[in-house]
RNA sequence: CGGGGCGUAGCGUAGUGGCUAGCGCGCCUGCUUUGGGAGCAGGAGACCGGGAGUUCGAAUCUCCCCGCCCCGACCA
């Protein structure tokens, strides 16, 4: 039993003044968590009864899988991940450490390489596999901007779990199996998600789906179409376009085109000159970019941008990407910066990249590649060739759900789960191989799979919460029943107490509030911040006896018979 | 890393060169009170983020440093 006459707790009136996001709000306030460093918390006793909660039915769903718990040192040495190369490629969100040798240590932002070599150590062959093997780890990561509390910290509770397979049919089995179990867990947490399409980037590998639970106040932004449930990751939503229907256009046409520095101003000249009927959608945008020291172009439709983050997503192999700068122009004399058209990207030597909508046979206004001209009917496949399509032009609300046409609506999301086909990359780097039925040497192919657990807490108060404080799905919540006994009468204490233990007796997990001091009105608040899914009052109503009995999420209340409470309180908590 | 804001007691805050740094919540003692963050009286708690400087005098002005929050870049 809880008491709060003893419990290390105390409750804020006021809003700590550094957080923002109302998980954050409220875990302060009630007393859950309290801040050490940026994006470094600690647990005080309710938070860390919920926390372990979500962490118990994660636990549970993972070994009803099938999947084996290991645990790893949060503290390794630099070596496996110099071997994958991770200890340059993670860069300074790596927290580095060395001992008192000298020696490199890190702590441990994700495992895969752990992993690998426990597998490779421990297995040879065919016949050990398929296995999936997960821990609960504490991660460490050197944010570059932690946030919204304990939704990104720099230290954070994580899940992961790996599987490994000798052929991609395996992989998928694996991974479908770990698809099942995300689902059967968040579901138990009480928490709303979308699987959403997502690009595997640079963890390697292919396949890749995040859980995002839906909040207006989640970092992560995706795409859904509320008609058919499509959704997608931004960098990953697919573009639909129909084939060009439209007749044969003109030859190309170049006209004066002074003082049109922008797409807008472009389609008031066409529209002066040519008797209207222009839009920006019929201009053609060639942004140019830098990649690794590359020249490309990527031509998108005037009315939209580039979006970095999804060229840079759909082009493999690429680590910087950036717009072209003055310095980059000079070393191309040919390209007349706000003047750019593919018609001539073949002559000075650039790959052009488009996006779908630019598709064959359409034809466009776009810059003549001379200063203050611009050129018209320039048509792809007859004046231009495009090498290579790509998604990179921004994604609107509004543009159609490529599995059923509808105009889709973007939203946002605190990402909770992510699952992986990540292949062979970390198994060749570590050469992890068994024997095949013919004798033969096979690399392994593996997945990786991570759940948030510290997140999830936020996540789910997030979801939950109301204007009043947090609400917990009753797995999840610190105990069942928040008891508050109010009044000076001995007896109320006294029937508060024998509820707690007759509830305690039944199986249920309670919250009796025994304070002697606080008046009525600050354990009813105090019992609405905390959260606990049932309340029940022990209080004045007793004289007849009376108790009362609330349901915090909807608010209900109803008369109990104080004689027969414990009874009537358990069947409604498990009801 | 770019832009913006902030740092005064456990929490929220007032205080733009001048007395002993003020208030609310919380905390302690006593009395009263007990169904919606009670009342009265008394009390404890602050090297005003740190350092250097200007000044007769600095929470207040200047410089440097540190820390924190938000937006962006980046990232689960």
């Amino acid at each position: 039993m809880l008491r709060m006459s003893t419990l290390l707790l105390r409750t804020l009136r006021d809003d700590p003044s550094d957080a923002e996001v109302a998980s954050h709000r409220l875990l302060v306030r009630a007393g859950y968590v309290r801040r050490i460093s940026a994006g470094i918390y600690s647990w005080l006793p309710l938070g860390y009864i919920t926390f372990r909660n979500i962490e118990r039915v994660v636990r549970e769903e993972m070994d009803a899988a099938g999947f084996q718990e290991v645990h790893f040192p949060s503290m390794l040495p630099k070596e496996p991940y110099e071997q994958t190369n991770r200890w340059e490629e993670y860069g300074p969100d790596l927290f580095r450490l060395k001992d008192r040798k000298g020696n490199d240590y890190l702590l441990g932002p994700t495992h895969e390489e752990m992993f690998t070599l426990m597998v490779k150590g421990e297995y040879s062959s065919y016949k050990d596999l398929p296995l999936s093997i997960y821990q609960i780890q504490t991660k460490f990561r050197d944010e570059p901007r932690p946030r919204s509390g304990i939704i990104r910290g720099r230290e954070f509770v994580m899940k992961d779990s790996y599987s490994f397979d000798t052929d991609d049919a395996g992989l998928e089995l694996s991974y479908q199996k770990h698809r099942d179990a995300y689902i059967k867990t968040f579901t138990r947490l009480g928490l709303n998600f979308n699987i959403v399409a997502a690009m595997a980037g640079a963890m390697g590998g292919s396949k890749s789906e995040e859980f995002l639970a839906p909040c207006p106040t989640g970092e992560d932004t995706y795409v859904l179409c509320e008609k058919c449930g499509y959704a997608a990751n931004v960098e990953a939503m697919v573009t639909k376009v129909a084939p060009f229907a439209g007749s044969a256009p003109a030859a190309m046409e170049i006209f004066d085109s002074p003082n049109t520095p922008t797409i807008d101003s472009l389609v008031d000249l066409l529209n002066e000159k040519f008797g209207g009927g222009y839009s920006a959608d019929q201009t053609l945008k060639n942004v140019m970019v830098m990649a690794d020291d590359k020249a490309i172009s990527v031509l998108v439709p005037g009315d939209r941008e580039v979006d970095l983050k999804r060229l840079g997503a759909n082009l493999s192999g690429i680590s910087d990407l950036r717009l072209f700068e003055d310095a980059d122009f000079v070393k191309f004399p040919g390209l007349v910066k706000g003047y750019i058209g593919p018609q001539d990207a073949k002559k000075f030597g650039i790959t052009i990249y488009a996006d779908p909508r630019i598709v064959v046979g359409s034809h466009w206004v776009t810059g003549a590649n001379q200063k203050d001209k611009h050129i018209r009917y320039v048509t792809n496949g007859r004046d231009f060739e495009v090498d290579a399509y790509i998604e990179a032009a921004e994604i609107r609300a509004g543009d159609l759900c490529p599995s059923c046409n509808e105009p889709v609506i973007i939203d946002r999301a605190i990402e909770i789960g992510h699952i992986f086909q990540l292949g062979r990359k970390y198994a060749e780097a570590l050469d992890l191989t068994v024997l095949d039925q013919n004798g033969k040497s096979q690399v392994v192919t593996m997945g990786s799979y991570g759940i948030g657990v510290s997140r999830a807490v936020a996540a789910i108060a997030e979801q939950t919460h109301d204007e009043i404080g947090l609400n917990w799905p009753r797995e999840i919540a610190p105990a069942d029943v928040h008891i508050v006994a109010t009044g000076k009468d001995e007896s109320i204490f006294a029937t508060g107490e024998k509820i707690a233990l007759d509830l305690e007796a039944k199986g249920l997990r309670v919250m009796f509030d025994d304070r002697k001091d606080p008046s009525a009105g600050v354990k009813f608040k105090d019992a609405e911040l905390i959260g606990i899914p049932f309340i029940v009052i022990v209080g004045k109503a007793l004289a007849e006896g009376k108790i009362e009995l609330r349901v915090r999420k909807s608010g209900e209340k109803s008369e109990i018979d104080a004689a027969t409470a414990s009874d009537t309180i358990y069947k409604t908590v498990t009801a």
